[in-house]
DNA sequence: AAATGATTTGCAATATTGTTGCAATATTTT
DNA sequence: AAAATATTGCAACAATATTGCAAATCATTT
């Protein structure tokens, strides 16, 4: 896997500290992450605005992609090394746990492909399992995030 | 189709004007719904507040169903008449046109069933399609909702 | 390594969105 | 129609998101 300093220059952006700390969290991060868990984490001292930019450019950038919820936030998690600005490469399941509000990629899990009506023209496809996961099965303690 | 009455009827829900109102909004929108267009359509005056708990209580009821989506917005839709109170029937794929930014349910349309990893508890699964809608392809003007 | 230019960051101000308690009103039940 | 119950609107507040701009940081050139 790359090193943090390797994703942004691969991506062409800057290598500053603040990149560098969240790219940390989100390889720490069991699971996605909320701009919320980014901001409250303890030991993070960056103003709230910078996260906003940065997730976005992260996005932009093909680093992270974006999880829908309905509950009016946006999951992240880092994307494959193979994805690029534009051109993402992230069909695979994401399972929510309602239990332990923990939500994973499920990289080895692709989205299923699926017969549209005439006339309609997919780009892209996004396929959210809510449920109970392995660890809320057979528990044992959790780290960050904490919701 | 059920009447508005029968549906607030049925759902053991007092019938009010603020809830006849926001169903009939439903009714007549080309697709789903987000709490600000309802709060920001012309002919309607009902409170913020108001139209937060009805939306709520429309879910909890099972009259609308919830549309995840990736910009710190929920869409909302009418279900179908076999919808309850904590039992939605609903597992059709919705559809995000990117041109006109309308959401449609694709009734016809089951969400299909995918393997998870062992120890992944599957309780409800969503899945969402974005692409150019069949309105785009041939285009011809659009009611409400206008984004 | 210092200077330069380009980019990013933090702050302040503002805007938008969501929540809560409570009195007034509307609805349902008797 | 009166009583009981449920809903609504308002006000106050809390949380989340956006923008402009000056200061700080980073990349590039010398
Ligand atoms: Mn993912
Ligand atoms: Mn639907
Ligand atoms: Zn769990
Ligand atoms: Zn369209």
């Amino acid at each position: 896997m790359l090193q943090q300093f390797e994703i942004l220059k691969k991506a062409g952006l800057s290598v500053t500290e603040s990149r560098k700390t969240i790219l940390d969290l989100f390889f720490a991060a069991q699971g996605a992450l909320a701009h919320a868990d980014i901001e409250k984490h303890s030991s993070i001292n960056i103003d709230r605005v910078t996260v906003y930019r940065t997730l976005q450019t992260f996005v932009e950038s093909g680093i992270i992609h974006q999880i829908p919820t309905t509950d009016n936030t946006i999951l992240y998690a880092l994307c494959k090394d193979s994805c690029e600005a534009g051109h993402h490469h992230d069909e695979h399941v994401h399972f929510i746990c309602t239990t332990c509000n923990k939500t994973n990629c499920l990289d080895d899990v692709m989205v299923p492909t699926v017969k549209l009506p005439n006339g309609f023209l997919p780009i892209q496809t996004a396929m959210i399992v809510k449920g109970t996961c392995i660890d809320c099965k057979s528990p044992h303690p959790q780290p960050f995030p904490q919701r």
